[in-house]
RNA sequence: GGGCGGCUAGCUCAGUUGGUAGAGCGCCAGCUUGACAUGCUGGAGGUCGGGGGUUCGAAACCCUCGCCGCCCACCA
C-alpha cells in the first residue's frame, strides 16, 4: 500500500476533471487485490454473482444501472465487514450468437451447412477467443468491482460439465423424456423455443369464413386466420352445449379442396361466441387443438417442413411458403363457391424473440423436463419466506407463474450451445451421460452418435448460482458462497431466469440461491419509448461516461434505481450529479486552504461543544449516514442517494461551511476538526455511489493512509435534537433576512437585526453573522419579521417601496394561513376526534401566526 | 381476456403508519461574497388525471371512469 506516492500534494486543480481523476484508480484497487473474495475468510460472506450479460451484447443502460446497483451493494458490503464475491461472468446466448455467426458465413457466400457441424463449432469458438470478455470488461469503466480471478463463461468446460451434471441428474429422477408436442417453431432458426421466448406482436389480418359441407346434407362454417393450415384439418369442434350444433356432434364433414373426411366432436374449449362458434380442428399445427385432437383420437398431421413452407403432397400448395399457400387456398376456396367472408381481424401473433420471424406452431419431437416437483419446493420456498422480493409486488408475478408452470422445453435445435448429453448406439439403445461413453453399456456396439438438439441457454443460466462457484465438485468457492445473497434483475427476466435459478438452486443445492431479489426500474428514452437499438432510442453509457464521468453516471443510477415508475432517461439529471462532484472536490479544496497543521490522524475526536453550527452539523451527518445505510439494506438506493446529496450539499456546504468559513480562516482546529471528519464520513457514505471522486478526494485529505474502499462503513450516533431546533430557527430567520435585504433592494451585506430576548442569544449572533447584518439592541423602524419576534432595517436602498409591497404579501399570506387554521380549530369535531398533539400544534401555529401579524402590521 | 405499475410545478421525479404540498433541471431577478459561475441568494410556478365516497382532516384509504406503460394468457 503506496498511496502517499501519487497522492497529490500540489495544490488542487480548481475544478473537477473526472477523466482526470478516473483513470488510476481501477488499477489501483484490482492490482491490490481488494475485488479478490478470499473463501477462507472468517468475516460473514456476502456473495453476488452477476447476471451473465450476452456475449453478443453491448453494454447499454440497463447493464449501467442494473451493475451499479450491484456493485453499491457489494462495495457497501466490504466496507461493512463482509467478505465479498462478486463474481462476473458472459452468456453464450446461442440463438443470438448462431444468428451473428451465420450472418459472418452469408457475408462470406456460405451457410453453416456447407461447413459443416464440426468447423462451425471451431470457427463460434474463434469467435468467442475474439470477443472474450468485451461485454463485462467494459464494467471496468463503469467501477465495478468484480472479482474478475473469478470471470466466468457458460462454454468454459467446468461449466458446461456442470450443465451435463444437472441434464443426468434430472434424467435419472425421471423428469426428462422425449415427445411430440406442438411447439412454437422458428422456421428461420430451423428450431423450438420456449413459450417465454416468444415476442407477441400486434397484426391486421383477415378471419375468413369457410364453409365444410356435412356429410348427408347441410353444412357448417368455421372462422380462421390462417386458412393454409385447413390442409391437415383432422376434424371440427364445437361445444357440446351450444343448440346450434348439437345436432351435428357425431356426424362428419367434408374438407373443402382436400375431400377428407372429418369427424365432428363437442369440446368444452371451443368459445361459442367467436366467429360461428365451430372450430376447424388442425392438430398438427395449433396447441389447442392438438389437446382437443387428444381428447377425441383426431389424426394428427404435419402439414409443414421445418423451413415454413408446406408439406402437403399430392397437393397443389406442396412447397409454398405459408403466406403464398394462404392466397391460393383462399382464391381457390373462393372459386369454389367455399368462401363465405371475409373480415379484417386484429390479433396478436408470435414473433421469435431474437429473430422476429413469425412462430409457426407445429408438432415435434422435443426433450421436455418436468418442473411439478421443482415448482412445489420453490412454493414452499416462498411461503416460508424464503425469497424476499424487492419491490415486494413482484413476487405475485412470480408466483402466479410459478402456479401455471408447465414442462419446460428444454430442447432446441440449434448448431451452437449445449449439447443434449443423450447417445445412441446402431442397436437403438440410449446412454445417458455426462462425459461422452466409449460404448454402448447394453450392446458393447462403438458407433455411438450424439442426440443433435442442443440446450436452451436458460438451461445453463439457471445453474449459475452455484455452477459458477464450481458444483458439482464441493469447492472451497462453493461452500463460502452458496447461497448468494442477492440477485437484481431487469422485470422481464423474473420467469424467464430467476425463477429457474431458484427452483435448480432448491433441487441441487437444497438451499434457494439468494434471499433477495431486487428487480430495478426499467430506464425509458426520454420520450418513453423503450430504449433500444434497432429504434435508435438507445443511450450509450459510454458516451455519458465521457462527458459526465462514471461517478456521475453512477449517482444518476442510483438516484433512480428502485422505483415504483419506469424513467424517462433525463441527460440533465447525470449533469446534476457531476456537478455534486464538483461541490465536493472543492469543499475539500476550502478545508485543506484552512491554514494551520492540518489533523494528521483520520479525524474523529470531537470537541463540539462550544459551537451550535458544530452540534448540529454532527446531530444532521448522523440522520443522514442512518438514512443512506437504510436505504441500501432496504434496497431503496434512491432514497440513499438523496439522502447523501441533501445533507453534503444543502446542509453541510450551504450551511455549516458558510457558518465556519471565519474560524476556517483564522485555522480554529475544531472547526477544521469537525469539517473534515464530516468530509471524512461523507466520502465514506457516498463511496460505494461514487467511488472514483470519494477514493481521490480520500486520498487528498490528511489522516487517510489507506484506500477508502476499504475504510470502515460509517455509523455516526451524535443525534442532538436541541442543536437542531435551535439552527432550524436560524435557517428560518436568516432566510427570512435574505428576502427582506433583496426586496428592498439593499446591498449584499450590512444593516441591522434587533431580536427580542426570548430568542437565544447564540441563535440571535449566528442569524445575523449568516445573514450579513449587525446584531442590535435598540431598532428604530425598520420591517418586522415573521420567523421570529425582530426587526431587520438596511441602508437606504433603492427599492423601499418594494420592500413596503412585500411586507403586505408576507401579511397577507399570514392572515389566510391563520383563517384557514382558525376554522380548522372551530370545528369542535376535530377537537374531540385529532390527537391532542396535532391539536396543540395546530394551536402553537395560529399563535404564531397571531404574532407574525402583529409584527407585520404597519407601524403607524 | 386476466394482472400489475403510473398519472404531483414547464420537464424528470420524491412524498413509508392520513395531520401546514417537495427536490433537481428549466424560468425570472440580484450577486466576479477569498471552495466552487459546474457557484451563491431570492422569487415565480401545483384545484396532486376526472368524478364519487370514508374521515374532524385525503396527494395518500375505498369505488368508478379516463388515458400511458409493462407482465401473463393454447379464442381459432
Amino acid at each position: 500500500m503506496n498511496m502517499k506516492e501519487t497522492e497529490a500534494d500540489s495544490e488542487m486543480p480548481k475544478a473537477f476533471d473526472p477523466q482526470a481523476i478516473e483513470a488510476g484508480w481501477y488499477a489501483r484497487w484490482e492490482s491490490d487485490g481488494l475485488f479478490v473474495a478470499d473463501a477462507k475468510s472468517h468475516k460473514p460472506k456476502f456473495t453476488i454473482c452477476l447476471p451473465p450479460p450476452n456475449i453478443t451484447g453491448e453494454l447499454h443502460m440497463g447493464h449501467a444501472l442494473n451493475h451499479t446497483l450491484q456493485d453499491i451493494c457489494a462495495r457497501y458490503r466490504r466496507m461493512a465487514g463482509h467478505e465479498v464475491l462478486f463474481l462476473p461472468g458472459t452468456d453464450h446466448a446461442a440463438i443470438a450468437t448462431q444468428n451473428v455467426i451465420e450472418k459472418q458465413l452469408a457475408a462470406e457466400g456460405m451457410t453453416k451447412e456447407q461447413l459443416g457441424r464440426d468447423a462451425f463449432r471451431s470457427r463460434v469458438d474463434e469467435w468467442y477467443r475474439d470477443v472474450g470478455e468485451t461485454i463485462v470488461s467494459q464494467d471496468r469503466i463503469l467501477g465495478i468491482s468484480l472479482d474478475w480471478t473469478r470471470l466466468r463463461f457458460t462454454m468454459d468446460p467446468r461449466y458446461v460439465r456442470s450443465v451435463m451434471t444437472a441434464f443426468v441428474a434430472f434424467y435419472e429422477r425421471g423428469w426428462i423424456y422425449r415427445a411430440p408436442r406442438i411447439v412454437n417453431w422458428c422456421p428461420h432458426d430451423k428450431s423450438a423455443i420456449s413459450d417465454l421466448e416468444i415476442d407477441w406482436q400486434e397484426h391486421n389480418d383477415t378471419l375468413y369464413y369457410i364453409k365444410y359441407p356435412v356429410e348427408g346434407g347441410g353444412e357448417i362454417v368455421v372462422a380462421t386466420v390462417r386458412p393454409e393450415t385447413m390442409l391437415v384439418d383432422t376434424g371440427v369442434a364445437v361445444n357440446p352445449t351450444d343448440p346450434r350444433y348439437q345436432s351435428l356432434i357425431g356426424k362428419t364433414a367434408i374438407l373443402p379442396l382436400v375431400g377428407r373426411k372429418l369427424p365432428i366432436v363437442g369440446d368444452a374449449a371451443v368459445d361459442k361466441d367467436f366467429g360461428t362458434g365451430a372450430l376447424k380442428v388442425t392438430p398438427g399445427h395449433d396447441a389447442m387443438d392438438y389437446d382437443i385432437g387428444q381428447r377425441h383420437s383426431l389424426e394428427v398431421i404435419n402439414g409443414m417442413h421445418l423451413d415454413g413452407r408446406m408439406n402437403v403432397p399430392g397437393l397443389p400448395y406442396d412447397g409454398l411458403p405459408a403466406l403464398e399457400a394462404r392466397e391460393k387456398v383462399v382464391a381457390d376456396l373462393k372459386a369454389q363457391g367455399f368462401l363465405v367472408k371475409e373480415e379484417p381481424y386484429t390479433h396478436e401473433v408470435g414473433h421469435c424473440d431474437r429473430c422476429h420471424t413469425v412462430i409457426e406452431p407445429l408438432i415435434s419431437e422435443q426433450w421436455w423436463l418436468r418442473m411439478e416437483t421443482m415448482r412445489d419446493k420453490a412454493l414452499a420456498a416462498s411461503a416460508a419466506g424464503k425469497v424476499r422480493w424487492h419491490p415486494e409486488r413482484y413476487e405475485r408475478t412470480y408466483l402466479d407463474w410459478l402456479h401455471g408452470l408447465r414442462d419446460w422445453n428444454i430442447g432446441r435445435q440449434l448448431w451452437l450451445g449445449h449439447r443434449v448429453p443423450v447417445y445412441y448406439c446402431e442397436n437403438g439403445h440410449q446412454i445417458v451421460s455426462i462425459e461422452p461413453p466409449r460404448d454402448c453399456a447394453e450392446c458393447g456396439s462403438i458407433r455411438l452418435t450424439q442426440d443433435p438438439d442442443v440446450l436452451d441457454t436458460w438451461f445453463s443460466s439457471a445453474l449459475w448460482p452455484f455452477a459458477t462457484l464450481g458444483w458439482p465438485e464441493e469447492t472451497d468457492d462453493l461452500k463460502a458462497f452458496y447461497p448468494n445473497d442477492m440477485n437484481s434483475t431487469a422485470r422481464e427476466i423474473i420467469n424467464l431466469w430467476v425463477s429457474r435459478m431458484i427452483m435448480t438452486g432448491l433441487e441441487f443445492m437444497g438451499e434457494v440461491p439468494f434471499a433477495d431479489v431486487a428487480i430495478h426500474c426499467q430506464v425509458q428514452a426520454a420520450d418513453g419509448r423503450r430504449m433500444s437499438k434497432s429504434l435508435g432510442t438507445g443511450v450509450d453509457p459510454r458516451g455519458l461516461i465521457e462527458k459526465y464521468g462514471t461517478d456521475a453516471v453512477r449517482a444518476w443510477a442510483a438516484s433512480v434505481a428502485m422505483s415504483s415508475q419506469d424513467v424517462r432517461f433525463d441527460e440533465s439529471r447525470v449533469e446534476g450529479y457531476r456537478r455534486f462532484c464538483n461541490k465536493l472536490w472543492n469543499a475539500t479544496r476550502l478545508l485543506l486552504s484552512s491554514p494551520g497543521l492540518p489533523p494528521t490522524d483520520a479525524p474523529g475526536i470531537l470537541e463540539i461543544q462550544e459551537y451550535l453550527e458544530d452540534r448540529w452539523v454532527v446531530s444532521r451527518l448522523s440522520a443522514a449516514s442512518e438514512a443512506v445505510t437504510a436505504g441500501i439494506e432496504g434496497f431503496t438506493f434512491q432514497d440513499s442517494m438523496a439522502a447523501a446529496y441533501g445533507f453534503a450539499w444543502n446542509e453541510f456546504c450551504d450551511w455549516y461551511l458558510e457558518a465556519i468559513k471565519e474560524r476556517l480562516r483564522a485555522g480554529d482546529p475544531v472547526a477544521q476538526d469537525v469539517a473534515y471528519f464530516c468530509l471524512d464520513n461523507i466520502f465514506r457514505l457516498l463511496h460505494p455511489f461514487m467511488p472514483f471522486v470519494t477514493e481521490e478526494l480520500w486520498a487528498r485529505t490528511p489522516g487517510h493512509t489507506d484506500f477508502v474502499m476499504r475504510a470502515s462503513w460509517p455509523r455516526v450516533e451524535l443525534v442532538d435534537i436541541p442543536a437542531e431546533e435551535a439552527f432550524g430557527q436560524v435557517m428560518s430567520i436568516v432566510e427570512e433576512v435574505r428576502a427582506h435585504r433583496q426586496s428592498a433592494g439593499a446591498p449584499p451585506r450590512g444593516g441591522s437585526l434587533h431580536l427580542e430576548s426570548d430568542i437565544d442569544r447564540s441563535v440571535a449572533a449566528l442569524a445575523a453573522r449568516l445573514a450579513w447584518v449587525e446584531l442590535v439592541e435598540e431598532i428604530e423602524g425598520g420591517t418586522a419579521l415573521a420567523t421570529a419576534p425582530g426587526r431587520v432595517s438596511f441602508p437606504a436602498g433603492v427599492g423601499a417601496s418594494q420592500a413596503e409591497l412585500k411586507r403586505l404579501k408576507e401579511l397577507n399570506r399570514v392572515k389566510e394561513e391563520l383563517a384557514k387554521t382558525e376554522a380548522r380549530l372551530a370545528n369542535p369535531d376535530f377537537r374531540t376526534n385529532a390527537p391532542p398533539d396535532i391539536v396543540k400544534k395546530l394551536e402553537d401555529r395560529a399563535a404564531e401566526l397571531r404574532a407574525a401579524i402583529d409584527r407585520l402590521q404597519p407601524t403607524a
